[in-house]
This record gives C-alpha cells, sequence and structure tokens, in this order.
DNA sequence: CCCTGATTCGC
DNA sequence: GCGAATCAGG
C-alpha cells in the first residue's frame, strides 16, 4: 500500500470523523489491518476500543521484558459516537447526516437496525452545519420538493470543494446506485473490497 | 456467530 | 514502514 499524503489525508479524514477500521479500510480498498496499522504509526487519537492489551503471555514466545505499565489513563469518559450509524432500511428515504457532531441533549431516536448487526452504512455525516446542500432531508417545505441527491460526501469535509454526490438516488435510499452499493454491504460478503 | 479495535512481528 | 496474524472485548 502507497501511502500518499492523499491516502493518509483521507484515512485521517475518516478516522476522525469516527469510522470504523474496517468502514475506513473498505472505502480505502484496504485491510482493517492496514487501517489500525497506520493509524497507529500516525499516532491517530485511538477511538473507543473495547480492548485492554495489558499483558501478552501469548504467541511468538518473545515475552519481551514488558514495561511496567502506568496505568494513569486519563478516564475520558466519553459518549463517542458509534460510527455504526443506522442502516437506512427504506424508510427514512433520507435520513442520512445525523450530525453527530451537533451537541444533542435529546437522544435523537435511531432506527433500530435489523436484528443482524446490522452494518454502519458509512454514514458520512456531514458538518454541523452544512450551510448549502443537504436541504432535501431536512426540507420542511413540502411544497417545492427539490429532487432527491445522493449525499455521499466528495471530499473532505470543511474543505472548499467538499460536495456531495448529487447524482439521483436509489426509490427509498440516500444514495445513489453507485454509492448506495458501497454504503450498504453485505454483512457477510464485505469481507472481500469493492474493487 | 458476528462485530470491533490493538498489538505484535515478519517482511 | 507496512500489514497479516493474532489477540481480545462486546
Amino acid at each position: 500500500m502507497e501511502w500518499t499524503d492523499e491516502t493518509i489525508a483521507r484515512l485521517k479524514e475518516l478516522w476522525a470523523e469516527g469510522l470504523s477500521t474496517a468502514e475506513i479500510g473498505r472505502r480505502l480498498s484496504i485491510t482493517k489491518n492496514a487501517v489500525v496499522g497506520k493509524a497507529h504509526r500516525l499516532s491517530l487519537p485511538p477511538r473507543p476500543s473495547p480492548i485492554r492489551r495489558s499483558d501478552k503471555t501469548k504467541v511468538a514466545g518473545t515475552e519481551t521484558a514488558a514495561k511496567a505499565a502506568p496505568a494513569v489513563a486519563a478516564p475520558a469518559k466519553e459518549k463517542a459516537p458509534q460510527a455504526t450509524a443506522p442502516v437506512a432500511d427504506s424508510k427514512p428515504a433520507v435520513a442520512a447526516a445525523p450530525a453527530v457532531d451537533a451537541p444533542a441533549p435529546k437522544p435523537a431516536p435511531q432506527p433500530k437496525a435489523e436484528a443482524k448487526p446490522a452494518k454502519a452504512p458509512a454514514a458520512p455525516r456531514a458538518s454541523a452545519k452544512p450551510k448549502t446542500s443537504l436541504r432535501s432531508i431536512s426540507d420542511p417545505e413540502p411544497k417545492k420538493r427539490r429532487g432527491p441527491s445522493c449525499c455521499w460526501p466528495i471530499g473532505d469535509p470543511g474543505t472548499p470543494g467538499f460536495h456531495f454526490c448529487g447524482a439521483t438516488p436509489l426509490p427509498g435510499k440516500p444514495y445513489c446506485a453507485e454509492h448506495a452499493q458501497i454504503a450498504y454491504v453485505k454483512l457477510r460478503d464485505r469481507r472481500d473490497n469493492v474493487a
């Protein structure tokens, strides 16, 4: 994998966005390991990981004298928004970009996912203030039905040039056929890359 | 079973 | 530096 500045930027972007490593990997056409590995190497802020590897004592022997764990990590009990966005079934035709960034005092009623471990459709969240675009998602105006547009994020949010796909989405889906394909990944088959 | 991320280690 | 293998918790 050639980590160019661009790919790294992409990684950082997605990482900062809170996407799961596997998710990032999928979108970057690499494995999650690569993502994690690189992220770690880049010293990217680790996201809530359930695992805490204190002692190893296992694989390949090599029990190198581990340094004493200071165990003085700052317990930042932050309610990290899981990247696991609800799979837009078909009801919320335009339920994309749930602005997790916004200080929502009241928990928005998140659509329950299927019984299965519904995967995150890599929910592209827009910035707190979409400014332009994205109007159709919360357009209270019943009159002017702006043509639905695919809200797959293109580019880096916050930077000029960032925009949404804008293509005609699938019926009942916030994304166009092209992006819906990668947004709604099969639970079992998504191991393989879309390529 | 599935998911997730973290670390280790051979390359 | 890279990432597969492995570990490990939900």
